[in-house]
DNA sequence: CGGCAAAGCCAAAACGTTTTACTGCTCTGG
DNA sequence: CCAGAGCAGTAAAACGTTTTGGCTTTGCCG
């Protein structure tokens, strides 16, 4: 077999993390603080109010003397004053935070989304928590709700089903067509689809063998009633016997390999393979390699998402583009809308993305 | 050219995000919240102090009857009651929350080690924030100071300097050997590279190629120390011509491949490389693709890390893998030990992880 | 010289917990 | 019958801000 993998994701499996937490008062010092506001305004001879005044809303509003902002801003930043988050977040009930949730951070989906996300968010001096709940049940229950006890403002879930109507805004990346006050933001799978097949149909292929998605991954189904409408735009014959579903939970190409021993099993004859992403398609080229079966020369391949490994293997994976961190940017400026506006309902329910085809080396013209 | 790389990092580099928030008042309703301590206790007809000292200490401490103790927790079970996170902090000075620094989340290395920190992280109910400083000074420095207004009971670098003295605890993965009061997780170098060359030796090879890391990465200049010393316990010359270096921060294989044909282009002889990282062993084997030259018939390569793409590429990467999840938790696990100890001093200032070699199809005896 | 507006600032409440320091009650032994 | 000890809880302060609703002083006009 031509792929070497070795585990090397070894997070305790047994353990369950989600617990009240008992005892907490045993041991940890709190560190040493900086100044805080009462020693500021006492150090100014000022009050803790004109000084915070001073601070946050730059001045003018409240009729304080332009010598005495100028005084407590040179003092603030002498003595390197920053607000205690706690207090501020109390009062104020903002906490300047969401909530991000992925099936598994170590992936390349989910970092690259998170990329983007950051990008939007940091503008904005918003920070996120991550919580990966690796497709748990008891995770994907907890997580919302522990999310929304350290105050987050709203939760992006970024391949993960929202299952209980929460009290923030929130907004799927990829998500399941899921319950009606969540924003959507996901690509536009019938253009995606329809520009891979063009492409095959293109080359001149028309024995097209697909591999499905997990049953588990939010996109499987449209992806799936994507291509089936495109198939049939494209007068394409759609032959149950050329389609395989990826099984497993496991990462990596693995699952795609499994699927293509399969799918060269059962003995029908195609020309071309649509893999559900670009990790299968990788899984699918090794297995081809490993029959005797020649890339893109017998058979073409392509992916979906542009992982990063596409451009590395070999042949360089021809394949559909996801803009993950753009995804992951919109979802984030989309949600700090939805936060700045106070409403949880969207005026969009979905913002569709568009995705680029990205010919690389493993089409090919048919034979022949 | 061998690789098809497009940019799909779309970051706007002109804005700087680290300001002051100006005029937060503007918008933003505050979202409607559930129960709080005071709505449960009314209901229970106790005090509010009753009721947290139940919920908190596990009863038995204070004496409070087991039946009421069933009976708070019975309601608060009911009306779902979660603890303000402010409140809580505000008072008990402590967040349960950590920072975490990366160069970029995106990139499958800090991804890696964050899955290890979450795995040991949320047993103990902490979250944490990520910040990406992408090399930016500006964001280096702004950084902590932002994470320790938000509270956070200790900072974990991942290949970042730490420039200033925090007031945290902090641990360093893979970081520069920096101030000394920051207790570092790396890896055992010497052992590391003495697996790599020994590999080599036992091939034949005798004249090695190496690609040195780009400057501002913390592993650069350990690693050639434990390079040097390796060589020179084998007896092997390390040859200053065969000797390249990376450079610019592009992602992914690019500098690789730009640094291989320089070391190509000087026309000395080699049988076998040694590059800083997977990535850039990919884009060594590109450039030696496109130059004609056959991996690993002609020459050998070696990477380091152990990458996913490691086992996808063509031929598939001998490596020597760095547990960088491990890494993780390791640097997670010691942080907490910190925090709950109370003190910024860390018992042991540096923590060892051993590699392991991954042999795959990159490397083969040398040619008779 | 009295009244009134504007300028410049401040006292105290509020946010929702945890923690410290008590209180009232019921036994029980002397 | 009373002192003391246990029991089951409560009142109020504290955490560090922001926000509400003032208050005092000065200058100017009539």
């Amino acid at each position: 077999m031509a792929l070497t993998k070795a585990s090397q994701c070894s997070l305790p499996e047994g353990a369950t993390p989600i617990s009240k937490r008992a005892k907490q008062g045993e041991g940890s010092v709190p560190h040493r603080r900086g100044v805080g506001l009462k020693e500021l305004s006492a150090h100014l001879g000022l009050s803790p109010t004109t000084v915070s005044r001073v601070l946050n809303h730059a001045g003018g509003a409240f009729r304080i003397a332009p010598d005495t902002q100028k005084r407590v801003r040179e003092a603030a930043a002498h003595f390197n004053y920053e607000p205690n988050a706690f207090a501020r977040g109390l009062r104020q009930r903002r906490s300047f935070t969401i909530g991000v949730m992925v099936p598994e951070i170590s992936e390349g989906y989910a970092a690259t989304v998170l990329g983007g996300i950051e990008d939007a968010l940091l503008q904005e001096e918003f920070f996120y928590f991550v919580v990966s709940h690796r497709h748990r049940p008891d995770l994907l229950e907890a997580y919302p709700r522990l999310l929304l006890s350290r105050s987050v403002e709203g939760i992006i879930a970024v391949d993960t089903p929202v299952l209980e109507d929460l009290r923030v805004p929130v907004v799927a990346v990829s998500g399941h067509s899921s319950r009606n006050h969540v924003a959507r933001i996901e690509i536009d799978h019938l253009t995606a689809v329809t520009l891979a097949l063009r492409h095959l149909y293109d080359l001149g292929h028309r024995r097209i063998a697909f591999i499905k998605g997990q049953t588990f991954s939010s996109d499987t189904r449209v992806r799936w009633d994507a291509i089936r409408r495109a198939c049939s735009t494209l007068r394409l014959r759609l032959d149950p016997e050329l389609v395989v579903q990826l099984e497993g939970t496991a990462p990596g190409s693995e699952p795609g390999f499994a699927a293509t021993q399969k799918l060269l099993a059962r003995g029908v004859r195609f020309t071309a393979l649509f893999a559900f992403n670009d990790a299968s398609a990788i899984g699918a080229i090794a297995a081809m390699h490993d029959a005797g079966v020649h890339v893109p020369r017998d058979v073409s391949v392509i992916g979906f998402d542009d992982i990063a490994a596409a451009a590395t293997v070999h042949p360089s994976l021809t394949t559909v583009r996801q803009p993950l961190r753009q995804m992951g940017q919109t979802a984030a400026s989309h949600l700090l809308k939805l936060i700045r506006s106070g409403s949880r309902e969207a005026d969009q329910r979905s913002v569709q993305i568009s995705p680029t085809f990205v010919k690389r080396h493993s089409t090919a013209k048919v034979a022949g």
